[in-house]
DNA sequence: AACGTCGTTCCGCCTGGCGGAACATAGATC
DNA sequence: GATCTATGTTCCGCCAGGCGGAACGACGTT
């Protein structure tokens, strides 16, 4: 009989949503046998959740090559729920601001378990190797939005264990340091990062009447275009508006 | 043995994404009975799915009102579509560029069967009334970019008399008028249409080869602040733009 | 206290999901 | 061209798991 473990495998739903997440998760279509290779089930049952998804217009099959890939419909199914979100909608005139008295690329960020999930993103008109994509996940402790918001996490320190412990390159994470570094970022009000090499980013925290950081902006910019006086504005134009934004999310 | 018809609402899965549509649909998180009611199915048959989906993740319920919402991870399974979109990925850089030299709110849009879909959309500086959302879908008809896209397309009259059978109030689309529009959109190259009162928009197609037309970039505006010499440089750089991005899809 | 409404749990029936295997098709290798 | 391998699709008997009616429990209302 299996036992009742089963936490959430077992059944055509969960499996359902299985393939859907292995789908997208690929940059291109996929073949069925990647499907069931990476997935560890039976290529007809891979092959039957997928016929039913197509019906359902939630997948699509190239003619062609036979490939497998989800379709718009399901972005569409997500996109509502993200306009309905309350910390998003009340970001969107601030974050608008932000980028266009800094003219760089700002983002606002929620935590999401131990990552920092991307709900929104305004690109500078000003070139920028910037690859973090709206929707994406990166380990918090790494990028700036993450450190400003961990700084005022209860379980800051278990998130900075988990992390290091699941990062395959150890090198990126020393956790007494950035430990250190979130007691910098409580005092002055916010974190810095380079997640990504050549780009810095500047972060602060969305402050809640709880004390704690509900969500992050960030400003990101790459290294060799901010000074020491572009980077003062940057922090003082960011520390503003996340100062009003709190009090208007505060209000809520 | 209820027949095979069955095209799409018996088993789990097409009951769960039912139950998942009607939940992200709903602005506000919704009680079981209401989804039972709208779904017409038994109570526990929802229940059990609801209490599945929470397990996978993909709703949550208020502890206190006991209503149930999509959560963000269902968001995050649709985002990593629309990031491999080709023709979002194409139109980025265009439409910051667009929305910077007019000021004014513009969006990416593409056919989705008689509807037009909002991918993509960069909102203006200055304030406006503008409440279409990225994953949303109006009647192609009614907007400036479906017309873009009709005025393309074989089927464009199958398309009006659809739209024009279902809308609920018939005043909004005259099939002769939209007919005679489209034969100008062709010759001058670009549509107009005031979806929303008081907003004013311009809309011109990305051309194929196949000479249909495969998405539209819209500018829109509130219609006070679009005077004859605003609207000249608003449609000049809406068609270069789309005739310098249709260059660069072509070679795709 | 009795009623109505809602959410949750239980359980026997039986449908529809399951996976092994057969079939089909297309390239690759000799 | 024949054989082989890897892949996608279809078939089918078995039985797990989904199904919905009904009972239960928790509130709120009159």
């Amino acid at each position: 009989m299996t036992a009742k473990l089963a936490s959430a495998t077992e059944g055509v739903v969960p499996r359902t949503f299985a393939v859907l997440e292995t789908l997208t998760r690929s940059p291109e279509p996929m073949r069925l046998s990647a499907l069931t290779l990476r997935l560890g089930l039976q290529k007809s049952t891979v092959h039957r959740i997928l016929a039913g998804l197509i019906v359902l217009g939630y997948v699509q099959q190239n003619t062609e090559t036979g490939c497998y890939s989800a379709t718009l419909k399901l972005w569409e199914l997500g996109a509502n729920v993200i306009t309905e979100h309350p910390i998003k909608r009340a970001a969107s005139g601030f974050l608008q601001e932000l980028q266009r008295v800094t003219g760089e690329t700002v983002s606002l960020v929620i935590r999401a378990g131990d990552d920092v999930l991307y709900l929104d993103k305004m690109i500078s008109p000003r070139p920028i190797r910037f690859t973090t994509r709206i929707g994406s996940r990166v380990p918090a402790p790494l990028t700036a939005g993450g450190k400003a918001i961990l700084a005022h996490a209860a379980d800051a320190q278990a998130v900075l264990a988990r992390t290091a412990a699941s990062l395959r390159d150890k090198r990126r994470l020393d956790v007494a340091a950035v430990t250190a570094e979130l007691e910098q970022v409580r005092e002055r009000g916010y974190a810095m990062a380079s997640y990504q090499p050549g780009v810095v980013g500047f972060a602060a925290p969305i402050m809640t009447r709880e004390s704690d950081a509900a969500a992050a902006i960030s400003v990101s910019a790459p290294a060799e275009r901010v000074d020491e006086t572009g980077r003062a504005a940057i922090i003082e134009h960011l520390l503003s508006t996340c100062a009003s934004m709190a009090e208007q999310v505060g209000r809520l």
